[in-house]
DNA sequence: TCCAATGAGG
DNA sequence: TTCACACAATCGC
DNA sequence: GATTGTGTGTCTCCTCATTGGAAA
């Protein structure tokens, strides 16, 4: 039931109660998790008058840190200076606070620049602000920005984060999800929340979880702290881990890691962190540092235990390639000099070539198969698993993507193939999904790429054997079969149609894509490889 | 004058 | 942050 | 030609206004 219509304002207190809800659920499921500071915040947050909460919900959907008071033009909230002034008192902001001063110039506009600072020679911002930055300390800066305008920012931005971690069950979205949903851009799965099954059962959970994101967060920034690259490997190498989410989160940071060590030429690190990690490509970069430090029979041996106990699917399609030249299973491949400069991306060009007899080719790449899985398996998907589904708005279960998701579902799944092995029962359940579910989210639907027609098109061409063996092989196999799969999707007509990976002159397959031509090898689907060679001179 | 980039907003 | 591409360097026949 | 490594671009709605820099 959408609420909110573009570009008319909300009521009142809409972003307000958006807020409200977050804080409530937080409170509501994590009241005995919740330190005394925490709990402090979220009275804070709840003290405060209506109006001040109307101003907060907006100053948070700001992007900040710094946000200027003169820009703070909101209709709903009553008495600017009285509102600021109790969220300072109840700590929930600060006014005018001490900031670099680069960071404090970015605040003005050029010309207010200029204004404000006669006397430097006119230039871009950039030069301009570097200029008045070299002539004042940060104090003095601040005083004299202060005389010129007011600014506030978010205090303990940290608590909004963990508020939003609490309730979303990641970082990545905010308030605006709320906003989404009531312009009716985004339904959501009506599944009921598990309270059972937090996300976070105890402190110590939230705890470990955060130690591990920071440790990872400060992976991807080793350029910036290279100092800290040892420290951070030691403490995850001793970090406890008791979930598969923080499993997860280590190895991907180890790694990490491990490639930043091998950049470095340190390889007795880099072996550290992988030894460390069981998640792919943990064990293929072992392999190579042996090999290329000349160890070649542990690298060997190491080699040997991926083909006899593989952990995924690239792990194998590694081991039985590496030092192999040309070795493993080739797609058919079909060559085309490139005549003419093609401005256009070269799919494109490669749709086009293979329409001009008729025939309608979509760049779908993995969306085709992860698409068709979602409407295809919908009711598997959503199933209310225990544990599952912790938080509002997901688009997903907890564990979709982990190796025994088909495993915990596995009379689902039986369940559901028995509709979808009738050819018209399978047609049935994908176009009724599709016009029951539209528009709701789900990890696994492009609802824009799949639109009724490109399915109907599709359901019309790729016959149901194959279609119904290439969904069962994705639902069961998800990790893998996320990547991939080929570039385009031609289909001609009833039982004519392929996949095909498009390449231009520099291109090569990539692993995952040649572990999908393997597996549809396996199913009997037409797929091959279209390479375009640079013209020779 | 045009334009791309950015941010705010529903 | 993800996935896939573009491109460069190197390897091995 | 095959392989490996590295850097990069486009994203999670869509529209409007503002900003700052470059083209004209
Ligand atoms: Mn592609
Ligand atoms: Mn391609």
């Amino acid at each position: 039931m959408p609420q909110l219509r573009p570009n008319t304002p909300p009521p009142p207190d809409y972003y307000r109660n958006n807020l409200l809800r977050v804080v409530e659920f937080v409170a509501h499921t994590y009241a005995d998790l919740l330190n005394p500071r925490e709990l402090l915040y979220l009275h804070s947050v709840t003290q405060v008058s209506r109006d001040a909460q109307r101003l907060l919900a907006r100053l948070i959907s700001r992007k900040g840190p710094r946000i200027r008071e003169d820009r703070l033009n909101y209709t709903e909230v009553g008495c600017l200076q009285t509102q600021l002034q109790q969220l300072e008192q109840q700590g929930l902001i600060d006014r005018n606070p001490a900031a670099p001063a680069d960071r404090l110039l970015m605040l003005c506009t050029k010309d207010e620049l200029v204004a404000w600072f006669p006397g430097f020679a006119r230039s871009s911002k950039a030069v301009l602000l570097g200029d008045i930055v070299t002539r004042y300390s940060d104090v003095q800066l601040h005083t004299r920005l202060s005389a010129c305008l007011n600014w506030v920012s978010i205090r303990q931005a940290g608590m909004l984060d963990l508020l939003r971690l609490l309730y979303f069950g990641d970082s990545y979205r905010d308030l605006s999800a709320f906003v989404l949903e009531d312009l009716g851009l985004v339904r959501y799965e009506p599944y009921v929340i598990d309270r059972s099954n937090r996300q976070f059962d105890h402190r110590d959970d939230l705890d470990r979880y955060l130690t591990l994101r920071s440790a990872r967060d400060l992976s991807h920034r080793l350029a910036d702290f290279p100092q800290l690259a040892a420290e951070v490997t030691t403490q995850l190498l001793h970090q406890p881990c008791e979930t598969r989410i923080e499993q997860r989160t280590r190895d991907r940071a180890l790694n990490r890691l491990g490639h930043w060590h091998e950049r470095l030429g340190e390889l007795d690190s880099a072996l550290a962190c992988y030894a460390g990690s069981n998640t792919h490509p943990a064990r293929e970069r072992s392999v190579r540092i042996l090999k290329k430090t000349g160890q070649v029979q542990r690298s060997e041996c190491l080699q040997q235990q991926l083909i006899e106990a593989p952990r995924c699917a690239e792990e194998e399609d590694f081991a039985q390639r590496f030092g192999k030249r040309g070795g493993g299973v080739k797609p058919p491949i079909t060559s085309v000099r490139l005549d003419c400069a093609t401005p256009e991306r070269i799919e494109d060009h490669a749709a086009q070539l293979l329409t001009a007899n008729g025939g309608v080719a979509l760049h779908l790449e993995n969306n085709l198969p992860l698409s068709l899985t979602a409407l295809a398996y919908w009711p598997v998907i959503f199933a209310e698993v225990p544990g599952a589904f912790t938080n509002p708005f997901q688009s997903a279960p907890v564990d979709l993507f982990w190796p025994d998701f088909a495993r915990t579902r596995a009379t689902l799944i039986a369940e559901q193939d028995r509709i979808l092995a009738d050819p018209l029962g399978f047609r049935r359940e994908l176009t009724s999904t599709w016009q029951a579910k539209s528009d709701t989210a789900n990890a696994l639907m492009s609802w824009r790429a799949m639109s009724a027609e490109v399915l109907h098109t599709i359901l019309h061409c790729i016959p149901h054997t194959i279609l119904f063996s290439l969904v069962g092989h994705v639902i069961r196999n998800l990790p893998m079969a996320r990547t991939g799969f080929p570039d385009l999707t031609v289909l001609y007509g009833p039982g004519q149609y392929e996949f095909v990976e498009v390449k231009g002159p520099t291109d090569q397959l990539q692993p995952a894509q040649r572990i999908w031509f393997k597996h549809l090898t396996r199913l009997g689907a037409n797929g091959r490889v279209l390479k375009f060679q640079a013209q020779a001179r």
